[in-house]
Order: structure tokens, then C-alpha cells, then sequence
RNA sequence: GGGAGUUUAGCUCAGCUGGUUCAGAGCAUCUGCCUUACAAGCAGAGGGUCACUGGUUCGAACCCAGUAACUCCCACCA
């Protein structure tokens, strides 16, 4: 039977995958294990899986499986958000696809369409993991909107309004035209556009009398009207709402404009007359000098309007489309009344002038549609107070974020922290648990009866049984919360740590250990759950939070749709196995730096599952002796303490959380040490048998590197796992469950010595190489020992992975023989072709020339006072030690130049 | 405008408290090999003004100052 030359993936890891959900390996209960857990960042409902998500969800895949292989209870909560705006987006859409639209449909009509949608094509991004590995506990699945979690977030709203910090007013918040919805300020993305300046004149009226006609009349040819005191002259990049001007305003001290002190503007095309204000706002030197105020439609302009008590004239409609207050252009789209307003301007003679222009612009996060500042009634979540043990856990490393660096951003951020708008116009969410009252006044109140009675209450207080309130009277808040509002309480909710505060669950797994996710959602999210853990539960709810990078192409573009440039995660599973990506995802990620992904690294990914694979086929494919000496007892020896080491290290990497290095460590004591050097240390000659004892060790140091690979390529260690070489498993005996390897002794002495070994191989066959000998030509090697290396011990290695024949310790120098010296030791190969003694001695003249430099240095440092009073002991026993090197060398080689000469 | 970070080989990155022959790794490249586990491989090799300028020090990739380029976060200049 002959096994294929390359593992193909697909087959075992369905295999797998199901056998694993079978057998239960990725359930979690509350046992006197310790717990290790994590809780997914929800993906939104209606994603699907993309860069981000793979590179998020290894590492959690790595991180749970390691956890699980240390004996701890490894719990990883899944799920799903509901993502309010985004998910009903895409159910309007769908909606308007059949021919609905939404405004015709009752709310509840509208959320049966919309839970229709979730359980159609919600959760595909969850089936997707699954193709990656993820051994989430899916009995655990919860989704930000199923019934136990949004009660979670109704207790939330009404503890908060209770104690003050949930209040509901107007004022200028972010609004969204395309979602028609408030967000909050972190929603808010602001991107620098190219855009135009407009220079736009205003006719004005020193001390209330119209000096100038300059708007309206048509045919009158006054399109290059110069300058003249009759008007001002504003420059703005929204001319599309100088009808929603309210004043303009100057500063007190330029003296430009103090003929205009009292006067009066009037606004173009439609004539509105405006005052003119003063205030030292207003930067002289900035543009025109001259201010539109707009309050309805920005934040400055309408502080500016509180001030000087100016109106506010609010010219949009909540789809960014002009309303009739605007009295022209009423209907059009913001963007096409800024398009078409600027000839009507110009034909009335006031456009100046047109400026390329830069500026910041605020697009949102979820539709990408421009914000727009709008003055509404919202609510509004009090920050203060909650962001301050927020920020000590942090600040007093009770939380650790990964990169550290994160830290300053996150005192920053919350040091200036704003309230939270919280209320989204949309129906899809948890409905605001408000309910007003005829009269206006409003109740908060878990349900309709709740709020009848505290409704009763509130009107008749003395005696609220004679209140003629009804249910019927009380109407809801329209409104829902926004997505965060439920997601900053998932690491608590998802334990049911609402509900029953005390139950099993929540007080198992809570605190989680650790949390993977982006630094974007850093304030959004992370923050917020710090918040939300200190308030409800005392308790941080996560002690790390290691952040990752933003996954970009080869070119540092970030990955998306719009460009093109994401491969499909699914089809590169295809590709590469779910293994090969996984590695290829960690090859190089550090903590906090962007991923530039590049498909090669998948493949190099591949390749390593493959030389696994491979070393299985060597080892499948050895028949075993028991007459049969073993000869290897180094090369066991050496490979114990080498993997111990490797253990070491890959511990210390994952402590850090340097999870690439952690890899790193991994892949090279498996290619390097296990095959390269091991495997050919010991593999027998073709059609030779092995030893018992060698084929067990053999065999459970396999075993050992199945296990160490398999948080970073589950499959196909467990396939092999299972392979009849390791003698029949039980059925629950999976590598998924095994425990890691104990870090067992290190034998430091045998480690340096191989790897002089390794070194005399290297120089053999690169002796072969350079006098073009065949590998398959044995040789013979002498080597004139001057350390205290025992080669006796090594011969056997020596001479089987360097093809050595007859291998002789001498004592005196060999002549007429290719020489190469390795630490202190001269090795000779007496060749009875052609030796060119000029090469020879040209190299040994190079090595010399090196060593007398670096003598040079070293006597440098040591005839140096101030080195020798400074320098600790230690660096100076070095130096000498390096000295004393350095002279014996240099002494053994002046001597083969010499007898190189005879 | 404020803050943070980055700059080391062709690429992606390590380099800890300044001190080993310290300038490293992986990939890529080049040379030679289809050597009975693996060409998705094996054996070798080459490749760097540690961004720049100055300073501190016996000693600097590492500490300090300045410069430049890039990245990110925050911020209401029309």
C-alpha cells in the first residue's frame, strides 16, 4: 500500500469536524478544572467571513485549543450581533426588492420580515468558522437579540436611568440620512475629501438700511459685479445651506468690516434678511473673514446661535433632502442642490469665486452615507463616571492590553470622554423602555403594566388608584438602543449574568481570560465592556485584550469589497487546507501591526503540513528488528533535550502572546530538528530495519510534535494522530484533547556539542560541494581534537549524515588533506584528488586575516583603562575567554599554513 | 491642530537590562542535486551605511536631541 506523496485536507477535515462535534470536544460545563475562556467578538448577523474575521479567529482557535491541551476547561462562546443599522438596511433593501416599503408596514410587520431574514441567512458567518476549525462551544451560541439578552439590556437601560446617568434631551447629534438614525461619535468616521470652497456675496445693510440689490434679479448681466462695500462675501463648503443661515458673523476686531457693526446681510436667491453678529469666534485671517451661521446644520454654528439667541432654521428633511423651509431647490437631495444652486448663484451675480478645498468630512461606519449635525430630541448615556475604574483597571495593569502601546489611546479617550448617544431611530433593537404620557411626562419601565402603575403614580400621587390612566394611554418610545448597548454587556449576558446573577456559569467563567479583537472597536466595545463590567458585576470581564492588526494586501491597502483586493477566505481554505491558512494567517502578525497578507504565506503553510505529512510516510514505512541494537542513543538523547528547549521557548512566546514567534519556534524544531536533523540522524539505510528502541521513541516524539502543532494545524494532526502507527485509540483519545508535553530536562552540554556536530556536517558537505564531490562517494575524515569534545561519541552521527568512511582521531596534523577547523577542533579529508593548496592556503589566510582583526578589537577593549574600571566582571572574564579563543585558533592555523607550505 | 507609533537584508519581521564572533529569522534570490519520506523537497551560498545628523558612553541597532518619511488615533476652524 503506498500512501500519497501530498496530505489532501478537505476530506479529513470535514472528517474531523464532525467527530469533534460528536464527542463533544469544544463543550464547556463549570467542573474543578480551571476555566480558560473566551467570548467571541460577534460578527454581525449579516456578515460574512472575511480577512479579518480569519486572522481574529485563529488566534482564538489557537489560544482555546492550547488552553484545552493544558488541562484547563477551555470554554469560547459564540455568536452573533444584531447590528441595528446594518441589519436593517439590508432588510429594507429586501424589502424594496419585493415591491414593500418599510414606511407602509407596521413595526411589527416589519421585525416578523426581519427575524425572518436572521434565521434565513443570519449565522452563515458562524458555519464559516467552522470551515477554519474554530472549536467554539456552539451549545453556547447567543445572538445580541435573543430574549435573555435583551432583557439584559431593558434591567440595563432602567438600573442606569435610575441612577441618573441615562437622561433624554436635544441636541446636536450625528445624523445619519441613509439610515435615518442618530449614531454616536464613535460611529463617525471622518475621512479628508477634495472639495470646493464657495465664495459666496451677501448684500448688506449698514445700520438697517439695504444699500445694495444684488440677489434675484434676473437678466440684469451683474455676473461680474466687483467688490464694493454694498456686500460681503463668505466662503463656505455647503452653499446648499445659506438658506438655513441665521445670521453672519464677523470678528469685533477687524477692521475690514466695522462699517458693518449693527448691519444687517440678506441672503442670496431667496433675500432673507439675517443680522450681522460679532464674535472673536470668527478667525480674521480665515477665509473671507466673514461667517455664515448655520445652527440647524453645524455644531459651532449652532453654539454660536445659542449664544447670540439666534433661530434655528432647519432646512433638511431626515433623508438629507431639502424641505420647504428652504423655499428653493425643496426636495432635492443635499448633494444636488449643492450642485445645482451654484448656477443660481451664479446667475444672480453672487458666486465670487470657487477654491479647491480639503477638509475633514464625517462619514458613518455603517452606511458610509456623509453625517450630517442635526439638532434632535435623543437619549443619552452618561459617560463620566463609568470611565473612570474603567481606565484605572487599565492603568493599574489589572487588564493588559497587548500591545501596550494601546494604553495611551485608552486614557486619552477616556479622560475625554463624550455622553453616549444611545437612541437609534430604527426598529430593529431593543425598543427604549420609555412610555410617555399624554401630558408628555414620561415612565421607564420594564413593561406596559409596570409603566401604568409608575405612570399612576407619577400623576396622581396621593392617590393613584383614582388615576383614569389606562395601558391605552401610554405610548412606547419609537426608538431603540444602539447595537453597542447590548453588545458592552456580552461577556456578562452571554453567562445569563443578568438574569441570575449568581448562577453557576457566571461565576465559573467570569472574569474571561483573554479578548482578540480589533483596535478599532477599542472605544466602541472594549471600553464600554470594561465599563459595563465594573458596574454590573464589580469585576473586570477580561484580563488581556490582545489586539489585532488590520489585514492589508501586499501593497498596505486595507483589505475590502469596494477594492477588490480581499481573497476569499473560503476559497483559500480551499486551497491550502484550513491548516495552511491558519499558519499562513500567523506567519507574521504581530500584537497591534497590520497583517500584510500575501496568499504565499498560506502556501508556505501548506508546505509545512506537508513535510508533517511526509516525516509520517518515512517513519509509516520503517519495519522493525528486535535483534536489533540501538545505535542512537545520541541522537535520542540530543532530541529530548533540544525539544525541551524548543518547549521553553514557544511557552515564553505564548505568554507574550507572540504568537507568531510562538509558530515560528514550533515550525523550526519540527522541519529543522525533527526531520532535518533527527529523522536523518536515525532513519535506517533503504530496505534496512530499525531498532525497538529507536521506533518507540521514535514514535512518541512524533506523537510530542503532533501535539505541539496541533493549536496552529488541528486537522491534520489529528488525522494523524489516529493513524494505526500509534496503536489503537480509544475513541475519545484525540489530539484535540491531549496534554501538552511536560518541559523535561535540558542537557546544555549535549545540545552545544550536536551542534558542533552539526557544524562539521555542514563543513563536509560543503567540501563536497566546493570540490564537486557526490554526495553518495564516502569519505574519509581525521580530526585533531584540541577541545574536550568526545567525537567517539559522535562518530556514528558524523559519519552517516557526512557519508564519512574511515574516521580517525589523530594527533598529529594530516598533510596533503582538505582541512576545515570547527570551535577549536581540526578536521582533515585526505583527498587523493586534486587539492588545490592555493585555494587552501588562500582561505586559511582569509580566517587569519579575520581572527588578528578581531584580536585586534578585543585587545582594544582590554588595554583599555576605562573598559577594564567600567565594564562589569563578567563582560571582562569574556573578553578574555574570547582573547585566549581567538590565539589558540589563530596558532592552529598559522600551522597549517605552515605545513601547507611543505 | 494634539498625541502615539514605525523606519534593521529584495519582502515580512525579531533583536529583552547598551557588552558573546551582534547585525539575526522566515520567505524570496542564486548554485548544485529528481540522493527510495518529501522538487510543496534536499545540500550549500550570497545579501545590511540598523532612515539621516549630532550627542552621551570605555562601548550604541539599542540611551538622548534634532531632521526626514510613513502609519494610526483624537480634534468643531467656515
Amino acid at each position: 500500500m503506498s500512501i500519497s506523496k501530498t496530505y489532501q485536507p478537505k476530506e479529513a477535515e470535514d472528517k474531523w469536524y464532525s467527530y469533534w462535534l460528536k464527542h463533544k470536544f469544544f463543550r464547556s460545563v463549570p467542573d474543578e478544572r480551571e476555566p480558560y475562556t473566551i467570548v467571541i467578538p460577534p460578527p454581525n448577523v449579516t456578515g460574512v467571513l472575511h480577512m479579518g474575521h480569519m486572522l481574529n479567529n485563529t488566534i482564538q482557535d489557537v489560544l482555546i485549543r492550547r488552553a484545552r491541551m493544558k488541562g484547563k476547561n477551555a470554554c469560547w462562546v459564540p455568536g452573533t450581533d444584531h447590528a441595528s443599522i446594518a441589519t436593517e438596511a439590508k432588510v429594507v433593501a429586501m424589502l424594496k426588492e419585493r415591491g414593500i416599503n418599510k414606511k407602509d408596514i407596521t413595526r411589527e410587520e416589519f421585525l416578523k420580515y426581519a427575524w425572518e431574514w436572521k434565521e434565513k441567512y443570519g449565522g452563515i458567518i458562524l458555519e464559516q468558522l467552522k470551515k477554519l476549525g474554530a472549536s467554539c462551544d456552539w451549545d453556547r451560541t447567543r445572538f445580541t437579540m435573543d430574549d435573555d439578552l435583551s432583557e439584559a439590556v431593558i434591567d440595563t437601560f432602567i438600573h442606569l436611568h435610575k441612577k441618573g446617568w441615562i437622561y433624554r434631551g436635544v441636541r446636536m447629534v450625528n445624523w445619519d440620512p441613509q439610515g435615518k438614525t442618530a449614531v454616536s461619535d464613535e460611529e463617525v468616521i471622518r475621512k479628508e475629501v477634495n472639495q470646493k470652497l464657495y465664495y459666496i456675496r451677501y448684500a448688506v445693510a449698514e445700520g438697517g438700511e439695504r444699500k445694495a440689490e444684488g440677489g434675484n434679479q434676473k437678466s440684469d448681466n451683474l455676473t461680474h459685479q466687483p467688490p464694493t462695500a454694498t456686500h460681503l462675501t463668505i466662503a463656505t463648503t455647503r452653499p446648499e445651506t445659506i438658506m438655513a443661515d441665521t445670521a453672519i458673523c464677523i470678528n469685533p476686531n477687524d477692521e475690514r468690516y466695522k462699517h458693518l457693526h449693527g448691519g444687517k446681510a440678506f441672503i442670496p436667491l431667496i433675500n432673507r434678511e439675517i443680522p450681522i453678529i460679532l464674535d472673536d469666534y470668527v478667525e480674521m485671517d480665515f477665509g473671507t473673514g466673514c461667517l455664515k451661521v448655520t445652527p440647524a446644520h453645524d455644531l459651532n454654528d449652532y453654539n454660536l446661535g445659542i449664544k447670540h439667541n439666534l433661530p434655528v432654521v432647519d432646512i433638511l428633511n431626515d433623508d438629507g433632502t431639502l424641505n420647504e423651509k428652504a423655499e428653493i431647490l425643496v426636495g432635492e437631495d443635499r448633494f444636488a442642490a449643492r450642485k445645482k444652486i451654484i448656477p443660481l448663484l451664479e446667475e444672480a451675480g453672487q458666486l465670487e469665486k470657487v477654491e479647491d478645498y480639503k477638509s475633514q468630512i464625517g462619514f458613518s461606519e455603517r452606511t458610509d452615507a456623509v453625517i450630517e449635525p442635526k439638532l434632535s430630541m435623543q437619549w443619552f448615556c452618561k459617560m463620566e463616571e463609568m470611565a473612570k475604574p474603567a481606565l484605572d483597571y487599565v492603568l493599574k495593569g489589572d487588564i493588559k492590553l497587548i500591545p501596550d502601546k494601546f494604553i495611551n489611546t485608552y486614557r486619552h479617550w477616556m479622560e475625554n470622554v463624550h455622553d453616549w448617544t444611545i437612541s437609534r431611530q430604527l426598529w430593529w433593537g431593543q425598543q427604549i423602555p420609555a412610555w410617555y404620557l399624554p401630558n408628555g411626562e414620561y415612565v421607564i419601565a420594564k413593561n406596559r403594566d409596570e409603566a401604568l402603575n409608575l405612570a399612576k403614580e407619577k400623576t396622581h400621587p396621593d392617590s393613584y388608584r383614582d388615576s383614569p390612566l389606562t395601558t391605552d394611554d401610554l405610548r412606547q418610545e419609537e426608538d431603540v438602543v444602539d447595537t453597542w448597548f447590548s453588545s458592552w454587556l456580552w461577556p456578562i449576558s452571554v453567562f445569563d449574568g443578568f438574569k441570575d446573577p449568581n448562577n453557576a456559569d457566571i461565576n465559573y467563567y467570569y472574569p474571561t481570560n483573554d479578548l482578540v479583537t480589533a483596535p478599532e472597536i477599542l472605544f466602541f466595545w472594549v471600553a464600554r465592556m470594561i465599563m459595563a463590567g465594573h458596574e454590573f458585576r464589580g469585576e473586570v470581564p477580561f484580563r488581556n485584550v490582545y489586539l489585532t492588526g488590520i489585514v492589508r494586501d501586499k501593497l498596505g491597502r486595507k483589505m475590502s469589497k469596494s477594492l477588490g483586493n480581499s481573497p476569499d477566505p473560503l476559497n483559500l481554505i480551499e486551497k491550502y487546507g484550513a491548516d495552511g491558512v491558519r499558519v499562513g494567517m500567523l506567519l507574521s502578525s504581530p500584537a497591534g501591526n497590520d497583517l500584510m497578507f500575501d496568499e504565499s504565506h498560506c502556501e508556505q503553510g501548506r508546505n509545512f503540513f506537508n513535510k508533517v505529512w511526509n516525516a509520517f510516510r518515512l517513519i509509516k514505512g520503517w519495519q522493525v528488528d528486535d535483534q536489533l541494537e540501538n545505535s542512537n542513543k545520541v541522537a535520542t538523547e540530543w532530541f529530548k533535550s533540544r525539544f525541551s528547549q524548543a518547549l521553553n521557548e514557544i511557552e515564553s512566546n505564548f505568554d507574550q502572546f507572540r504568537l507568531s514567534d510562538a509558530l515560528m519556534s514550533t515550525y523550526k524544531l519540527v522541519w529543522d530538528d525533527f526531520c532535518a536533523w533527527y529523522l536523518e540522524m536515525i532513519k535506517p539505510a533503504y530496505e534496512h530495519p530499525i531498532d525497538r528502541e529507536t521506533y518507540t521513541e521514535t514514535i512518541k516524539f512524533f506523537e510530542n510534535v503532533l501535539k505541539i502543532l496541533h493549536p496552529f494545524m488541528p486537522f491534520i494532526t489529528e488525522e494523524l494522530w489516529h493513524d494505526e502507527l500509534f496503536g489503537k485509540r480509544a475513541e475519545m483519545d484525540c489530539c484535540i484533547v491531549a496534554q501538552l508535553p511536560e518541559i523535561g530536562q535540558i542537557n546544555t552540554q549535549l545540545l552545544n556539542e550536536i551542534e558542533v556536530v552539526k557544524q562539521v556536517v555542514t563543513d563536509i558537505r560543503n567540501t563536497r560541494n566546493s570540490k564537486q564531490i557526490s554526495p553518495k562517494e564516502t569519505l574519509p575524515l581525521s580530526v585533531r581534537v584540541n577541545s574536550e569534545i568526545n567525537y567517539k561519541e559522535y562518530q556514528p552521527i558524523i559519519s552517516k549524515l557526512g557519508n564519512i568512511g574511515e574516521f580517525t582521531i589523530v594527533t598529529d596534523k594530516v598533510a596533503g588533506a582538505v582541512s576545515f577547523m570547527v570551535s577549536k577542533d581540526e578536521f582533515y579529508i585526505p583527498l587523493t584528488i586534486n587539492i588545490d593548496i592555493e585555494a587552501e592556503r588562500e582561505k586559511l589566510l582569509k580566517e587569519t586575516e579575520y581572527l588578528i582583526g578581531f584580536l585586534k578589537s578585543v585587545e582594544a577593549k582590554l588595554g583599555n583603562e576605562r573598559f577594564m574600571n567600567n565594564a562589569k566582571p563578567e563582560i571582562i572574564e569574556n573578553e578574555l575567554k574570547k582573547k585566549a579563543d581567538a590565539e589558540t585558533k589563530l596558532k592552529i592555523i598559522q600551522e597549517n599554513l605552515g605545513s601547507l607550505a611543505n
